[in-house]
DNA sequence: CGGATTTGACCAGCGC
DNA sequence: GCGCTGGTCAAATCCG
């Protein structure tokens, strides 16, 4: 509290030169009155600071006809003002400051509502800013999952050769832009397959209101959809894990199937137990995972009800400092504008995989991303160990994080071009958070969001990472699902041009009808073991 | 007192 | 089939 409010001055005064916020002043002007606090006393001088200044003004538009008179008549003034306080002067100069003072308050008064005018049209213009990102972010992914569907096309044209049961697979996922639904399937899922392609309608269906989810929840004047969209994520998150409720609804092999969805894994350094992200999170469990002595929490969202949107929290074994948090599932409700920011950012790693996936096939050489890439600060990894495609996006990565990154034998890792933000996640403009550290970022007068939103960019725009995830993705989905993950990851550098061809991939994967983020922090890529 | 957290129990998936 | 592990549930407890 105290803290943020100190943040509040800090900006206002920081920004005042630039344009100060005249929400921010008016709730400070009325703090410093409402509250006794600190700095108040802070507030109050550079209130009489400001006071004098404006006096200063006000009586120049005043004395505007004399100027010279006017101006000296300041001077002359403020040293009575001076005198009248130290001595109680008499009631004359005293009525001649209240007009002033009047005066000035009027003029206050102008210029707060100026201020609060141009607040109103700032807020405008980002409102509108923010819905051309999501408008563009959202015709970005479709146009990711078209250029997918032809780089499959065209791959299916240049492999002939293949065998008619790799091409029925392709055939049966070329007509599905978000293909995630099938990244990863176990290759038992034969059946599942047939059973989805026996009702691509289905499948169809999920996939639009999953992206309709993402884009409402995005698009905050576009709540229309999201009870629709809602209901989907929960029924879909509902069939996944809980039987019991039985949302018989889509009890088609849809709802049935037994996957977790895609993950977005983020790592970012923080020394706090947990990471705001905007959201409201409830811890509901607990476990000690194998090979870690930390505990992993588990949370899940309760900005709404129902909402699907689950956590995990997890330090890194070898560096406390690491925190890894990973999210599941799409917000089921509106968002505020950091933890929007950071469902762009899983909704564009997962579609990521949703288009990187029907490219499956282009196979280009995983390995190749790590050193080609210029980027230092952080790094994506997608991982095929898990029975569900993740992706970890390494907030804290240094320049030589690169070599330093052991990714799994079936994971790929990205840099992505985030530079010198390792505190985003932990900042606390993301909610109130307990880190005690003030937010370098915040200090330096960038907006944490803004964190994550050049997260979500990079990802989203970066074609280098849409290349390399895709690649990744190809390498998943053309590795069989577990063991032999890495023969086929060690083909890839050899397939770069063909790979796309042997893999039976039968990916069948998961359907990603949610995303999930992992946000970790630091570089456990550093650690020395 | 209500909400959040803790923590042991339970369940499902998976490997042997 | 059994045991291990991850994930979730829910009663007990804590806290504001």
């Amino acid at each position: 509290m105290e803290k943020q409010h100190s943040r509040e001055l800090t900006f206002l005064h920081s920004g005042d030169s630039l344009r100060p916020n005249s929400g921010v002043a008016d709730r400070t002007l009325e703090d410093s009155s409402d509250h006794v606090e600190p700095h108040i006393k802070e507030m109050d001088f550079f209130s009489t600071q400001y006071q004098s200044h404006d006096h200063h003004h006000h009586h120049h538009h005043q004395e505007g006809n004399t100027n010279n008179n006017g101006s000296s008549s300041f001077i002359d003034s403020s040293v009575n003002i001076g005198l009248n306080l130290l001595s109680s002067s008499p009631g004359v100069s005293r009525a001649t400051n209240e007009e002033k003072h009047k005066a000035q308050e009027s003029a206050l008064k102008v210029e707060l509502e100026k201020l609060n005018e141009e607040n109103r049209r700032l807020r405008s213009m980002l409102d509108q800013i923010t819905k051309n990102y999501n408008e563009l972010q959202g015709q970005l992914l479709m146009a990711l999952q078209k250029q997918a569907h032809r780089n499959q096309q065209e791959q299916k044209d240049a492999v002939n050769g293949m065998a008619s049961s790799i091409m029925s697979v392709q055939q049966f996922m070329d007509p599905r832009p978000s293909s995630a639904l099938d990244v990863n399937e176990p290759s038992g899922s034969d059946d599942k397959t047939q059973e989805l392609s026996a009702s691509p309608e289905n499948t169809m269906e999920i996939v639009s209101k999953e992206y309709d989810h993402r884009m409402v929840q995005n698009m905050p004047g576009k709540q229309v959809s999201i009870e629709d969209s809602t209901d989907q994520t929960s029924q879909n998150w509902g069939s996944l894990k809980s039987p019991k409720v039985d949302q018989s609804k889509n009890e088609d092999q849809v709802s049935e199937v037994p996957f977790r969805k895609a993950r977005v894994s983020v790592r970012a350094r923080s020394e706090a137990p947990l990471i705001s992200d905007g959201c409201q999170w409830r811890k509901y469990g607990q476990k000690m995972a194998k090979g870690n002595p930390c505990p992993r929490a588990y949370y899940r969202c309760t900005m709404a009800v129902g909402c699907p949107v689950r956590k995990q929290v997890q330090r890194c074994a070898d560096d406390k400092s690491i925190l890894i948090t990973t999210y599941e599932g799409n917000h089921n409700h509106p968002l505020p504008p950091a933890a929007t920011a950071m469902a762009n950012t899983t909704s564009a790693a997962a579609a990521m995989l949703l288009s990187g996936s029907t490219k499956s096939k282009d196979g280009l050489p995983t390995s190749a991303y790590y050193p080609s890439l210029p980027y230092a600060s952080s790094m994506a990894t997608l991982s095929a160990s898990a029975p569900f495609p993740t992706i970890t996006l390494d907030l804290t990565q240094g320049p030589n994080a690169v070599q330093m990154l052991r990714p799994p034998p079936s994971a790929t890792s990205f840099p992505l071009p985030l530079h010198g933000y390792p505190q985003l996640l932990g900042n606390p403009m993301f909610g109130p958070s307990k880190l005690s550290t003030a937010s370098p970022a915040l200090q330096l007068g960038q907006r944490p969001a803004s964190m994550v939103e050049t997260v979500t960019a990079a990802i989203a725009s970066d074609p280098n990472f849409t290349a390399a995830l895709a690649a990744a993705i190809s390498t998943i989905m053309g590795a069989p699902p577990r063991n032999q993950g890495n023969s086929s990851n060690n083909n890839d550098e050899n397939n770069n041009s063909s790979n796309g061809v042997g893999v039976p991939a039968l990916p069948g994967s998961p359907q990603i009808q949610q995303s999930c983020t992992t946000f970790s922090s630091k570089a456990c890529t550093n650690k020395p073991g």
